[in-house]
RNA sequence: GGGCGGUUAGCUCAGUUGGGAGAGCGCCUGCCUUACAAGCAGGAGGUCGCUGGUUCGAGCCCGGCACCGCCCACCA
């Protein structure tokens, strides 16, 4: 006979039947909405384990109150994802000695999309196999028509309202993709470089001059002035000065400004507003030139003269070699800082002026800051709630304009006269001069302005939809702590701006699961793991235990332990079904409790759902499945079912209708952590009428309820028992149960008597403390000081009886 | 540089209003008699990172320090 239960088969079979049932399925009503727009997954990507737990928490909270009758909708589909998607089919196209350059736009977009019908969409399988209890049939994509437009929609709106503008300013350029990023797209890396001191002489030929530090000698082309501290000693008189820059003889002026750190180098930077952000920023303030010598390849452009067209590299030999050959080199010294990267394809970043997109945040975001605030949305914990409004707080104008080949092109047409038309819709005529010949722009947007829109748009905004009215705003959201800035703040704005309410009410900012040596999981480190792999290994039910049990703190390291806690849970629970299933004769589930063991587990039974209920409330994940377990293995299985199995081989009518009301009680508990097993029990279970995924939640129960007090000193007698080895007194249905599970003929022999009698000493010293302490009798409620006054009184019983 | 989190048994981690140090795994001992050996019963193992403070009482609250991790940041 197989004794172990194997999820195999098992829960493929209950997610198609589910799925095919209808069980999944949404449809707007009129009841209670429980609603999770659940972050798109990139159309190419694959399940990680971050996704993984993403979809465990969120599951269990929706069959959670699918059960307790909520209208639950569990939406999600794809998104784009812009450069990542573009990496991918680049990096693809390479393996085949191809380039999109050669392809040219309109075909590589035409292949993007045969490359996605092939590889791409296929993350709803994943999702399915972890169990999500999605409504697949609402499966939205960003690029859809629909979507389209509702992303139109909103480029328009806010371009009316002034919020979005075109502007010349310095921007993270991708030499690789060719495009703009914004900060959020990039990654930073510790490289090794050299730091370069180099004498700026004094223009009008006197004596000296000013030393400057720079880790990129070829971008000196492009130096419009020296920049020092005012506050700064050392170079007081060169303030208004002119020196002259190497190689290209220039006469720039020494100007003061406080955004330069006296402590770096020499204290004194040279000025490059083309190629570096914080230049920008002084250029800007001073109103010096903005020439640029580095171009959107990378390599040094027009500007450089003699250098065009050379690498960097190659432009900074040369620059340095002038530099030496003049004297001008103080020093070279080894340099280890961090320099940006593009986030998919590592190219290092170039700063450029350039022309840009972009939507001003300082009136969009107040609504949204309003809501945070006001906690009308809260994000959990409630750490990240404060790290969310200080983000939204610092956010700067956003870089929308993208110029990848791949994703939503701007709604704006040029005519030959340079007179923007932004229409949602294609205009036949510019708006200005009414020319006809109109050139849309090549620009596309940031893929994260579309996913903005994700809990309207997937409901068919701007339509006015029956989901639109039942399901917006949603419930709740799930995501890694890095979307914050990315994700949720945007869509909070943008629900605000758009549906005049905030998309959702709480937030979980879920643990970051690193890998077991506790770096980060990555694919890159070669860290990552499938979790397709421990659901083929484990199951489903155990993935989605051993994930929530994880997902305590901020951190964790992945442990497989954690997993395989949770297939012995489904097996444990597997056999003792299969104890009381076949046992059970003709009888029916029907809850007739006539024993301390039976009225106890049904007060455990019904202690847990409460606690359950105050966890998955609050969010904590861990707590819940620990109490599972606990009520699971100790109570159900160790203390109750083995105190009753005589009675079920006997054939006792009563305890088998009980142990049927007890299990099925057992079931709907852990059904929401783990669905299959649960349901499969639940099926061999006698007169089903409807599946578990759909039955009721368990009500409270105050007459079980009722029973707790007495069932506590059992446990409090075993507890003794197993810490000390001394056997307590107990008498008439407390002795026998305690009995059942502790085998009295075990029990050790007096030496034990002493660690009690020590302890027992212990406990009297820690009460009459307690109760010496004139702030804790007359401030702690009456029955917490009686019930300490009873224990010291106890304690002092017991001691004596102990003989100490 | 800023923010957040962590430091508890050999390992991975719980420990929520301050009041008897816990779980799983691993290890040791004993049980293959009918739910489960991927099992059951029992056991060993911890100065709760260090250091001050508050308190009758601190793993928990406050200060300082050390180390680890993550996120963010314009030191050229």
């Amino acid at each position: 006979m197989e004794t172990r239960y194997n999820p195999e088969g098992v829960e493929e079979r209950w997610q198609r039947a589910w799925e095919e049932e209808g069980l999944y399925a949404a449809e707007p009503g009129s009841r209670e909405t429980f609603v999770v727009a659940h972050p798109p997954p990139n159309v190419t990507g694959a399940l990680h384990t971050g996704h993984a737990l993403q979809i465990s928490l969120a599951d269990t909270l929706v069959r959670w109150h699918r059960m307790r009758d909520f209208e639950t909708a569990f939406l999600t589909g794809y998104d784009h994802a812009g450069i990542s998607t573009q990496n991918a089919v680049e990096k693809h196209l390479a393996s085949q000695g191809r380039t999109r350059q050669e392809l040219g736009r309109e075909a590589f977009v035409e292949i993007v999309w045969e490359w996605l019908h092939e590889y791409g969409r296929t993350i709803m399988d994943q999702f399915r196999r972890v169990g999500a209890s999605m409504d697949y049939r609402r499966e939205r994509f960003t690029m859809d028509d629909e979507y389209v437009r509702a992303v139109m929609r909103f480029f328009v709106h806010l371009y009316r309202k002034g919020w979005i503008y075109r502007a010349n300013r310095i921007i993270n350029w991708c030499p690789f993709h060719e495009t703009a990023l914004s900060d959020l797209e990039l990654v930073h890396e510790e490289v090794d470089d050299a730091l370069t001191y180099v004498l700026y002489p004094f223009a009008d030929g006197s004596e000296g001059g000013v030393t400057i530090a720079t880790a990129r000698p070829a971008t000196i082309l492009g130096d419009v002035a020296v920049a020092v501290h005012p506050e700064d000693g050392r170079w007081r008189d060169a303030v208004g000065r002119e020196v002259v820059v190497p190689f290209v003889e220039r006469r720039v002026p020494v100007i003061a400004d406080e955004r330069v750190d006296p402590e770096f180098g020499t204290g004194a930077l040279k000025v490059t507003p083309g190629h570096d952000p914080l230049d920008f920023e002084i250029g800007r303030a001073h109103g010096l030139p903005e020439p640029t010598v580095i171009g959107p390849d990378g390599r040094m452009n027009e500007n450089a003269g003699e250098l065009a067209g050379l690498t960097q590299e190659e432009a900074e030999a040369r620059v340095l070699e002038w530099i030496r050959e003049r004297g001008r080199l103080v020093e070279r010294e080894s340099y280890r800082h961090s320099v940006a990267l593009c986030e998919r394809c590592k190219s290092r970043i170039e700063p450029l002026i350039s022309l840009q997109w972009w939507c001003r945040m300082d009136e969009l975001k107040q609504p949204a800051l309003e809501a945070l605030r006001e906690r009308r949305v809260q994000y959990h914990p409630e750490s990240q709630h404060r790290y969310a409004i200080e983000s939204l707080e610092s956010a700067p104008d956003w870089n929308i304009s993208r110029q990848i080949w791949w994703g939503h092109q701007l709604p704006v047409w040029e005519c030959p006269d340079g007179h923007l038309t932004v229409e949602e819709d294609e205009p036949e005529a510019c708006a200005e001069c009414g020319s006809p010949e109109l050139t849309r722009s090549e620009n596309v947007l940031d893929t994260w302005f579309s996913s903005a829109l994700w809990p309207f748009a997937i409901l068919g905004w701007p339509d006015e939809t029956p989901e639109l009215e039942a399901w917006y705003p949603g419930t709740l959201n799930t995501t890694a702590r890095e979307i914050i800035r990315l994700w949720e703040n945007r869509m909070i704005f943008s629900g605000l701006e758009m549906m005049g309410d905030v998309p959702f009410r709480d937030v979980i900012i879920h643990t970051t699961v690193l890998a077991p040596d506790g770096r980060r999981m990555s694919k890159s480190l070669g860290t990552g793991l499938d979790p397709l792999d421990l659901v083929a290994a484990h199951g489903a039910d155990a993935t989605r235990y051993g994930l929530l049990k994880m997902a305590s703190s901020q951190d964790v390291r992945f442990n497989e332990k954690m997993i395989e806690e949770g297939r012995r849970l489904a097996n444990k629970l597997w056999n003792v079904a299969r104890l009381i299933l076949s046992n059970a004769g003709e009888a029916q589930p029907d809850a007739r409790p006539r024993d301390v063991e039976e009225r106890w587990i049904f007060a455990r039974l019904d202690a847990t759902r409460a606690e359950l209920e105050e966890t998955w409330s609050a969010f904590e994940f861990a707590p819940a499945v620990n109490a599972l377990y606990r009520l699971t293995f100790d109570d159900f299985c160790d203390w109750y079912a083995e105190a009753i199995k005589p009675r079920l081989y006997e054939g006792d009518e009563d305890a088998r209708s009980t142990a049927l009301a007890a299990l099925e009680r057992l079931l709907r508990l852990l059904h929401p952590v783990m669905p299959h097993v649960t349901e499969e029990i639940w099926t061999q279970l006698p007169e089903r009428e409807t599946r578990l995924i759909v039955a009721r939640w368990p009500e409270p129960d105050e007459q079980f309820v009722a029973d707790t007090g007495a069932l506590d000193r059992v446990q409090s007698a075993a507890e003794i028992f197993r810490r000390s080895g001394v056997r307590p007194t107990l008498e008439g249905d407390e002795l026998r149960i305690f009995e059942a599970v502790v085998r009295p003929e075990r029990v050790k022999a007096d030496g034990d008597a002493d660690a009690e009698v020590e302890r027992l000493r212990k406990e009297i010293v820690r009460a009459e403390g307690m109760l010496r302490n004139e702030r804790f009798v007359e401030r702690a409620p009456e029955d917490v000081v009686e019930a300490e006054r009873e224990k010291l009184a106890r304690y002092r019983r017991e001691l004596e009886a102990l003989g100490g």
